[in-house]
RNA sequence: GCCGGUGUGGCGGAAUUGGCAGACGCAGCGGACUCAAAAUCCGCCGCCCUCUAAAGGCUUGCAGGUUCAAUUCCUGUCACCGGCACCA
C-alpha cells in the first residue's frame, strides 16, 4: 500500500524547469535502474573460488550469509530487505577492506506452502515456484544488492537435490558410535555383527538370535535401530487436512503451523532421524558459537537435557511380581521413599496388558473408558483443559523398592508417553501434579524432604532441594543427607540391586522426515517385494521428482502420498533404480514419501561455496577455504559461516536440523567446522501501525480516520487508539517495498529501513519518517552537483575543520558498521552533509563544500548504504571504475587530536560551568582552572570543597 | 509458572570503560525566499515554574542501594514483547 497520498504535506521535492537535476523518485529510479544493468554487465560482484583466474589468496575470507527466502507469490515484503539491505552494506564495505566476500543468494522453494498455493489456483507447483522465484528475483535486484548471482540455485533443482538425497544417503548408511561419540560407517558395524555373529544391543547385552540365523528382514530391522536415517514406526503426527505427517516441530497446540489445521497422534512406519545421537554434542556445541542469547536458550531448551535416575518397579499380581518391572525416569530419586502411587500414560503397553489381564480391583469397563476418551481427546484439548487431573485406578500395584510398600498404580493424561518412559513415580508431597493428583483421589501423601523456610503443612507440595526425612529401610538410609547426596546414595542403592540406575533424558524425539506430499524431494531408497529397503547407488542420482498432472493430496484418514499415482516411476526393476546387491530384473517399489521443506534449507550455506560442482556436493578445497577461519590470536573456533542474518522464527527448526545435519557430514569428514553458522543475527522484525477500540479488538487502518487531532472509526465515529501491530491483509497495513521504491527509489528505500533503530530491535515502520533519509540524498547530490545546470560543484580551498570532521565521520562510519550500527553510521553521515550544506552559497554554483578530495572520501563511505547515488556521483567526479571496487578511505588519528577540550565542572553533581582545557593538561592544571573559573566561584559560594575530582580531558566534579 | 529480552522527549531513536542525557531523523513552531504555495535555506524545539528573560527545579518504567558521579553496576518491583509450558 502507498502511503504517499494519505502524506502529501511530506512529499519529496521534485524536480523543475528551474532545477532539472535534482535528486528526486523519478530521477533517482533512472540512474538505479542504469548502474544496475551496469553492474551486471560487468560482472562487478562476482566471486572467484580458489583456483579460478582472479583468485587473490592473500586476501582475507568473509562468508556472509541471508537466510534464503521462501518465494511466495505474495512477493517480497518490507520484512525480507531488512536483513538483505544490512549484510549488503557489511560486504561492500568488507570489499572495500579487502576482503574476498561470498555474498550468495537462492531460493527454498520446495515444500507445503507452494504446494498449498498450487492447490488452491489450480496451477502446477513447479509452475506457481517458478513464477515467484521470477517476481522474487526481481524485486531482490531492483534494491542493488551485491550479490554473485552467478552462485544462485534454487533448491527444487536436480543438480541441487541430487546432492540433497545424497547427504540423505550419507546418513543412511551411518550409525552413531556412542563409545567414541560420532558417526561411522554402518557397514562397520554390520562387519561387527558378522564377525561376532549375534545380534547385539545399544547397551551391550546380546540377543539370543544369532546373526548367521537371522532372516534378512530381523537382520534390516537390526541395522535400522542404529542407522542415523532409519525406518521405524512412531507414533506420528497425522494431519488429515494437509494429507500428511508432520514433526513435532511443526505441531502448535495440537494443530500443524502450516494452515492452523487439527492433528492426530496415529502410529505410522516413517523414515526418521537419529538427532537423538546427537542431542549431547548439539547442546555442548552452543557454547561453540556466537549467537544470540535467546536462541541458545531456545535450542539448549528443545534439546531439554535432564540428569536424574531410570527406577524400576515390580509389578505385583496378589502376593507375586509378574512380569516386566514398571520403569520411571525421576529427577528426584531421593524422594523414592515418598512415592504413594505411580501414574502411566494412557498409550503406555502396560494399559492393554492389564486390560486383557484383569487384576482383581481393574474395574475394565472405565479403564477402557478412560483410555478412549484420551485417545479421542485431541492434543488440543488434552492441552486446553484446565489444570483439573483426571485419571482412574489401574487395580495394579507396584513395589516401592526402598519402602517395599505397595502402591497403585493409575492412569491418567497428565503423565505423556512422549517422556522418558511414559510412566512416573508420583511424589504428592513434593510434587505440585501430584499433590493436586493425590488429593483429587484421596492419595497418601508422605513428606521425604525437609526444605528450608518452607515447612510441609499438607495443603501444597513443597519442591525444592533441602534434607531428607523419613527415609530409611533395608534398601538404603537418606536421613540428614542433603539432595544431591542422597540421590547419589539413592542410585547406588538400586544400581547394586540392578533396580535402577543414573539417566540423562532429552526432550528432543528423533526427526520424523516423511512427508506424504507430492513437492519435495524424492528419497533414493525402493522396497522388494519383501518390504526390505535398498539404497539407490550413488552413480544414479538424483532420483528425479516425476512430473505429476495430478499433484493433490489425498484427504484421508490413512496417509496415501500422491507419488503414488506416477505407476510407471513407482514400480521399477532394481537396475533401473539403480540398486545394487540385487538381481537386476528384480521388481522393486520406490519410496512415495518425500522429503520435507527443511530438507534444501539443511546444507544450502555449503552449496554456495561451490554451486555448479557437479561431481561433489561442494569441493572440499572450496569448503575449507568459505567455511574455516581463525580467530585473531590464530586458533581455530567453531568455524562456518561468518555472519548469518535472518529471522528469529528459525530460531529452532532450521538452525537445530541444519547443525544435525552439519555434524553428520563433519564426522564422515565430508566439512571440516564442527559448526555451520560461526555467528548468527536476528533482524527485529518490521511492524506496522494498527487501531485499537476500548475492547481490545483491532481496526484496520482504512477503517480509521482523524477528526479533531483524535482517531475514530469512520463508521460510527467511536474512538481508537493507535497501536503497533503486525504488518498483515486483514489489519490493511503490509507495506509494499515496490510501491516505497517508485516513490522515493532503491538508496531512499535502504537507508530508510537502517535509519529506523538497532538491526536487531522490532520496529514500527512509519511512512512519514522516509522522507528524512531521501532529504539526506539530496542534500549529499546537492553537494556535489549542481540542482540548476547539473555541474559538478567542487571547492577549490579545504577548511581544516572540515576535513577533521571528514577523518572523525570515516572512523566512527567504520566503527558502527562493524557493530552492525547501521542506523548510527548513517546518522554521522547526515552530521557531516548538514555541516558541509551549511555555509554553502547557493548563489555560487562554482563552489561547494567539499574539495574533490573530500567529495571522493565521503562518496565512498556512502557507497555500503546508497551505492547507485555514490556511484553516479563517483562517474560524475570523473571515474571510469566503480566507487564499489574502491579500497575504504583511511583516518588520520593525528587528525583527530584536538588541542584544546572542553571539560564539564560540576559542583555538587550539576555541571556549574565549562571550561576549556589544552589537550595535555594534567589533573591540578585543570583543577586550578576550573577553581578559577567565575561561575564556579559563585557556586562554592566561598566554601573549602572537600574532595575535587579530577578525570583530565574529561570532567572535574567538585565535591563540598 | 519458567526462560530470554526491552522500558530514554509528541514519535523513531543516540550515548566507547560508570564521566556534560536527549546525537540524528520525523512531527511542531518562527523566519528568509515567493504574487502565492510547494520545495529549499536559516533558527527554535525534554518537562515544570515564570509576563518574558535570567535564575531555579525535575527528568532515562517505579522504589531503594553502591559511587565524587548511574541510562550504564547491584537488590527489589511493575509493564510490555518473544519463547516454552502437566517434560516427572
Amino acid at each position: 500500500m502507498s502511503q504517499k497520498s494519505s502524506t502529501p504535506s511530506n512529499s519529496p521535492s521534485t524536480p523543475s524547469e528551474e532545477t532539472p537535476h535534482r535528486y528526486a523518485a523519478a530521477f533517482a529510479c533512472t540512474l538505479e535502474l542504469a548502474w544496475q544493468q551496469r553492474w551486471e554487465q560487468d560482472d562487478l560482484y562476482r566471486t572467484h573460488n580458489p583456483g579460478d583466474a582472479g583468485f587473490d589468496a592473500s586476501k582475507p575470507k568473509f562468508y556472509c550469509l541471508d537466510m534464503f527466502p521462501y518465494p511466495s507469490g505474495a512477493g517480497l515484503h518490507v520484512g525480507h530487505p531488512e536483513g538483505y539491505t544490512a549484510t549488503d552494506i557489511l560486504c561492500r564495505y568488507k570489499r572495500m577492506q579487502g576482503c574476498n566476500v561470498l555474498h550468495p543468494m537462492g531460493w527454498d522453494a520446495f515444500g507445503l506452502p507452494a504446494e498449498q498455493y498450487a492447490i488452491q489456483t489450480g496451477v502446477h507447483p513447479r509452475e506457481t515456484t517458478r513464477n515467484a522465484i521470477a517476481t522474487f528475483k526481481r524485486q531482490l535486484q531492483r534494491f542493488g544488492f551485491s550479490y554473485d548471482w552467478n552462485r544462485e540455485f534454487a533448491t527444487i533443482e536436480p543438480e541441487y537435490y541430487h546432492w540433497t538425497q545424497w547427504i540423505w544417503l550419507q546418513c543412511y548408511h551411518a550409525y552413531y558410535d556412542a563409545s567414541v561419540q560420532r558417526a561411522r560407517p554402518i557397514a562397520e558395524l554390520e562387519a561387527k555383527f558378522v564377525s561376532q555373529d549375534v545380534l547385539m544391543d545399544v547397551d551391550g547385552s546380546a540377543t539370543q538370535v544369532r546373526w548367521s540365523a537371522a532372516s534378512p528382514l530381523q537382520r534390516q530391522q537390526h541395522l535400522d535401530r542404529y542407522r542415523l536415517a532409519y525406518l521405524g514406526t512412531q507414533t506420528v503426527n497425522w494431519c488429515p487436512k494437509l494429507g500428511t505427517v508432520l514433526a513435532n516441530e511443526e505441531v502448535i497446540n495440537g494443530r500443524s503451523e502450516r494452515g492452523g489445521f487439527p492433528v492426530m497422534r496415529k502410529p505410522l512406519r516413517q523414515w526418521m532421524f537419529r538427532i537423538t545421537a546427537y542431542a549431547d554434542r548439539l547442546l555442548e556445541d552452543l557454547a561453540l558459537v556466537q549467537w544470540p542469547e535467546s536462541t541458545r536458550a531456545m535450542q539448549s531448551e528443545w534439546i531439554g537435557r535432564s540428569e536424574g535416575a531410570e527406577i524400576r518397579f515390580d509389578v505385583l499380581r496378589g502376593a507375586s511380581v509378574e512380569g516386566d518391572a514398571l520403569s520411571v525416569f525421576t529427577t528426584r530419586s531421593d524422594t523414592l521413599f515418598g512415592a504413594t502411587f505411580m501414574v502411566i500414560a494412557p498409550e503406555h503397553p502396560l494399559v492393554a496388558h492389564m486390560l486383557e489381564h484383569p487384576h482383581a480391583e481393574t474395574d475394565v469397563a472405565a479403564v477402557r473408558l478412560y483410555i478412549e476418551a484420551a485417545k479421542n481427546r485431541s492434543d488440543i484439548d488434552r492441552q486446553s483443559t484446565s489444570k483439573k487431573k483426571t485419571g482412574v485406578f489401574t487395580g495394579a500395584y507396584a513395589r516401592n523398592p526402598a519402602t517395599g510398600a505397595s502402591i497403585p498404580i493409575w492412569v491418567a493424561d497428565y503423565v505423556l508417553m512422549g517422556y522418558g518412559t511414559g510412566a512416573i513415580m508420583a511424589v504428592p508431597a513434593h510434587d505440585e501434579r501430584d499433590f493436586e493428583f493425590a488429593k483429587d483421589f484421596g492419595l497418601a501423601i508422605v513428606q521425604v524432604v525437609e526444605i528450608a523456610g518452607l515447612p510441609f503443612d499438607g495443603t501444597h507440595a513443597v519442591s525444592g532441594e533441602g534434607v531428607a526425612i523419613n527415609s530409611a529401610s533395608a534398601l538404603c538410609t537418606l536421613n540428614g543427607l542433603t539432595t544431591s547426596a542422597a540421590q547419589d546414595a539413592m542410585t547406588c542403592a538400586l544400581a547394586a540391586r540392578k533396580v535402577g540406575a543414573k539417566r540423562v533424558q532429552y526432550k528432543l524425539r528423533d526427526w520424523l522426515f516423511s512427508r506424504q506430499r507430492y513437492w519435495g524431494e524424492p528419497f533414493p531408497v525402493v522396497f522388494d517385494a519383501d518390504g526390505l529397503h535398498h539404497p539407490v547407488g550413488e552413480a544414479h542420482l538424483p532420483v528425479l521428482l516425476p512430473a505429476l498432472a495430478d499433484f493433490h493430496p489425498v484427504e484421508s484418514d490413512q496417509p496415501v502420498p500422491p507419488l503414488g499415482k506416477a505407476r510407471a516411476w513407482v514400480e521399477t526393476t532394481a537396475h533401473a533404480a539403480g540398486v545394487a546387491g540385487l538381481p537386476p530384473e528384480t521388481a522393486v517399489r520406490r519410496e512415495t514419501n518425500t522429503m520435507p521443506n527443511w530438507a534444501g534449507s539443511c546444507w544450502y550455506y555449503l552449496r554456495y561455496c561451490d554451486p555448479k560442482n557437479n561431481t561433489r556436493f561442494v569441493s572440499s578445497e572450496a569448503e575449507r577455504y568459505w567455511m574455516t577461519s581463525r580467530r585473531a590470536d590464530g586458533s581455530m573456533h567453531s568455524g562456518g559461516v561468518d555472519l548469518y542474518i535472518g529471522g528469529a522464527e528459525h530460531a529452532v527448526l532450521h538452525l537445530l536440523y541444519a547443525r544435525f545435519w552439519h555434524k553428520v557430514l563433519f564426522d564422515l569428514g565430508h566439512v571440516s567446522t564442527p559448526e555451520p553458522f560461526g555467528r548468527l543475527f536476528h533482524q527485529g522484525l518490521i511492524q506496522s501501525h494498527a487501531y485499537q477500540r476500548p475492547d481490545g479488538s483491532l481496526v484496520a487502518v482504512d477503517l480509521v480516520c482523524e477528526v479533531d487531532g483524535k482517531t475514530v472509526e469512520r463508521e460510527n465515529g467511536a474512538p481508537v487508539t493507535q497501536i503497533i501491530a503486525k504488518m498483515s491483509k486483514t489489519l490493511k497495513n503490509v507495506v509494499n517495498p515496490d510501491d516505497v521504491i517508485a516513490d522515493y527509489g532503491a538508496d531512499t528505500f535502504r537507508l530508510y529501513e537502517m535509519y529506523m533503530g538497532p538491526l536487531e530491535a522490532a520496529k514500527p515502520w512509519n511512512t512519514r519518517d522516509i522522507i528524512g533519509v531521501h532529504r539526506f540524498l539530496q542534500r549529499a547530490w546537492r553537494l556535489a552537483i549542481d540542482e540548476k545546470s547539473g555541474a559538478l560543484l567542487v571547492a577549490a580551498t579545504e577548511d581544516a575543520a572540515m576535513e577533521r570532521l571528514l577523518h572523525r565521520t570515516i572512523e566512527r562510519v567504520g566503527e558502527h558498521i562493524e557493530r552492525l550500527g547501521f542506523n548510527s553510521a548513517i546518522a554521522c553521515m547526515i552530521e557531516l552533509v548538514n555541516a558541509a550544506t551549511r555555509p554553502m552559497d547557493l548563489a555560487d554554483p562554482t563552489q561547494g563544500g567539499l574539495t574533490r578530495s573530500q567529495l571522493e572520501r565521503f562518496t565512498q563511505l556512502l557507497a555500503p548504504f546508497a551505492p547507485h547515488i555514490a556511484e553516479e556521483i563517483w562517474s560524475r567526479l570523473g571515474h571510469a571504475t566503480s566507487v564499489h571496487s574502491c579500497v575504504w578511505p583511511v583516518f588520520d588519528a593525528a587528525m583527530l587530536e584536538e588541542h584544546e577540550v572542553e571539560v564539564p565542572v560540576q559542583v555538587r553533581g550539576k555541571v556549574r560551568a565549562r571550561i576549556m582545557v589544552p589537550k595535555t593538561a594534567t589533573a591540578p592544571e585543570t583543577e586550578a582552572i576550573a577553581l578559577a573559573h567565575p561561575s564556579v566561584c559563585e557556586a562554592l559560594a566561598g566554601v573549602t570543597p572537600k574532595k575535587i575530582i579530577v578525570v583530565a580531558g574529561r570532567m572535574v566534579n567538585i565535591v563540598v
